[in-house]
RNA sequence: UCCGCGAUAGCUCAAUCGGCAGAGCAUGCGGCUGUUAACCGCAGGGUUCAAGGUUCAAGUCCUUGUCGCGGAGCCA
């Protein structure tokens, strides 16, 4: 018994002196200059030039250029590198060393290397160019590479932005069901399931369930997955996508823009300061993003009707809604969002609010971005009128049963109230600058398309 | 759903008028102590999306289908 013990002891004791330096994530290696260190990640990419490598190791945090010299690794060690196929993952002792030479400023000087698993496949994303159909059907693989993480990351930040600002500004996160028993706008497609023999659908908005919600906290807001079944195959559309929607008691039309642009702002300013390497590699000219400070222009769908008939469209109908093209020659107007307001009544949900004074308008506003990214928020005040409301679920036939709910909110302590959806995705698309919605998240759901 | 374009090596693409299936990259082997999407040499790699048709002969022309991309509508 004593021998084995001894030898295992023995092992151990080897395997912390040439393996078990500190761990360092690669984010923080300028912290360790000079020490010897452990960098555990893939190998993203390799130059073979002889007596020696160059590694370069992503650990998901980072990139760090590796350099084997034949003479200060093992003979075996050497080899192993030499061999390794792209994206095997290892694991690398060296000392940190400030290179100008090297990509990032840094280097490891490696005196260990250890392959935890070798690729076994030829990795199929290589540093050249690819198809987008190529790279979406290897979107698991794809996400390794360093224009994804710059877009995941800002994501993440504008995501953490949003509800930082939420959060610090009165609102109560309340989130709100996923799955509902009717449209809860009755006009776009809906995803229909089974719910214990009955159908259900996923939700398309936290809208009417905000409205309870703010009635019983003031401020509110919720943040999830919203679904739709529309056959839309553009660049801005996913089949699932994430929504941001405040909503809040004695709000009105301008208390929305109000608040909308001021979060929209801190968002923007908040990507500008954190993310500003990501922006580096994603190539986005940040002037476009300092201009994003509140106050925003603002103009009413029959001035935005004029700006359309004059620049594009002399036949442009009142009543209408935008297209694409519309929107985008709106928003060249300004170099920063704009809101358009009091969209036509018919145009809007059943339950926005019409305008006293014009009850054909109703106290809505889209929040138009700039460089063609259209509409990323969709708001306005809720009309708070029993009746007007028993109406207008007629007019869009509309059962009453399934709104009994949503019609009490009216009954008890009816208030003006009002809130907003804006589009995680169409965001981060738009001060990334992306060509396509599908890159901003990690694995998207678009019409016919389910894999990886 | 509609309109347009496309599908050839693992990837990105080429192939003239219908006449021998090609390149770069990737991969494998060899060389190189400062590479940055390295470079040099050698090698392997094809059901040309599917089915049918025209023809002496089809990657190429015709028909149908499948899939993808771009745009429109609809929307955040």
């Amino acid at each position: 018994m004593a021998r084995p013990r001894a030898t295992a002891e023995f092992k151990s004791k080897i395997l912390t002196e040439s393996f078990m330096a500190k761990i360092v994530r690669i984010e923080a290696l300028g912290q360790s200059q000079e020490q010897t260190v452990t960098v555990q990640g893939w190998l993203a990419d390799k130059t073979d030039k002889g007596k020696l490598q160059f590694l370069r190791v992503r650990d998901g945090t980072g990139v760090i250029q590796a350099t084997l010299f034949h003479k200060s690794v093992s003979p075996e060690a050497f080899e192993a590198a030499k061999h390794a196929p792209q994206e095997s993952s290892v694991r690398v002792t060296g000392q940190v060393r400030a290179e100008p030479r090297a990509p990032g400023g840094y280097e490891l000087s490696v005196t260990e290397f250890e392959i935890v698993q070798a690729a076994r496949d030829e990795y199929p994303i290589t540093p050249k160019e690819h198809g987008i159909e190529f790279l979406m059907a290897h979107r698991h693989l794809w996400l390794r590479s360093s224009r994804q993480h710059a877009i995941l990351r800002i994501r993440a930040t504008i995501i953490q932005a949003t509800r930082h600002w939420l959060d610090t500004n009165g609102f109560l996160l309340v989130d709100t069901p996923i799955l509902t028993p009717a449209a809860v706008e009755g006009t776009t497609t809906l995803f229909e399931t089974d719910f214990y023999g009955e159908p259900a659908f996923l939700t398309q908005s936290g809208q009417l369930y905000n409205e309870a919600n703010a009635m019983a906290f003031g401020k509110v807001y919720c943040f999830g997955p919203t679904f739709r079944a529309e056959k839309s195959k553009t660049r801005r559309h996913l089949s699932e996508f994430w929504m941001v929607e405040p909503e809040w008691a004695f709000g009105t039309l301008d208390d929305y823009m109000n608040v909308a642009e001021q979060m929209v702002s801190h968002v923007a300013q908040t990507v500008l300061k954190e993310r500003a390497a990501e922006l580096a590699v994603l190539e986005r000219d940040t002037t476009c993003l300092e201009k994003i400070v509140a106050p925003f222009p603002r103009i009413s769908y029959d001035e935005a009707v004029e700006i359309i008939r004059a620049k594009g469209d002399a036949n442009f109908k009142w009543g209408d809604d935008f297209g694409a093209p519309d929107e985008t020659l709106i928003s060249e107007q300004f170099d920063r969002p704009v809101f358009v307001h009091h969209y036509p009544t018919a145009m809007k949900a059943f339950y926005m609010a019409p305008d006293p004074q014009r009850p054909e308008v109703c106290l809505s506003a889209d929040l138009l971005a700039p460089e063609g990214y259209g509409e990323v928020i969709g708001g306005g005040q809720r009309s708070d009128n029993l009746e007007y409301l028993e109406a207008q679920l007629e007019k869009h036939h509309l059962p009453r049963a399934p709104y009994e709910w949503y019609l009490d909110l009216r009954k008890y302590g009816s208030v003006p109230h009002c809130g907003f959806g804006l589009g995680v995705e169409r965001t981060v698309a738009w001060l990334c600058k992306l060509d396509h919605v599908r890159e901003t998240i990690s694995f998207p759901r678009m019409m016919d398309k389910m894999y990886p």
